[in-house]
DNA sequence: AACTATTTATAAGA
DNA sequence: TTCTTATAAATAGTT
């Protein structure tokens, strides 16, 4: 889904890490969105990150 | 992402808001687990359909 | 933060 | 409804 295939392990890099995971997250959060709206349920989604910031979304969102 | 292009409104068709429920609901739990590993962050994903049937996934889980 | 080459998810179809 | 395939979308590495 980018330059080159990866592997689902922890990614060593941190700085790379970091990246992927604002990236990861931002589309976790819309896929959800889109699935409460296509299929009219309820999503809700919560990530926390190795540092213990909180973000979080559901279907009630604005 | 599919064959053509889908705008991001319910489906009118229920046959059709079934299937999708069903693809999406497990691609999202899928980006989940993924996110949980790459980052190593704690994930969770909660989902109820709208005839009230629960769904979910955390980071936790086997 | 933007940009693309590429992989991945998935809408239709079989 | 399980599998296939064409195409849209996500994103890894780059700039």
């Amino acid at each position: 889904m980018g330059r080159r295939k990866v592997e689902i392990k922890r990614i060593e890099k941190k700085s790379s890490r970091q990246v992927t995971f604002s990236k990861r997250r931002n589309g976790l959060i819309e896929k959800a969105r889109q699935l409460s709206i296509l299929c009219e349920s309820s999503v809700a989604v919560l990530v926390v990150s190795a540092s213990g910031k909180l973000y979080d979304s559901s279907s009630g969102d604005k």
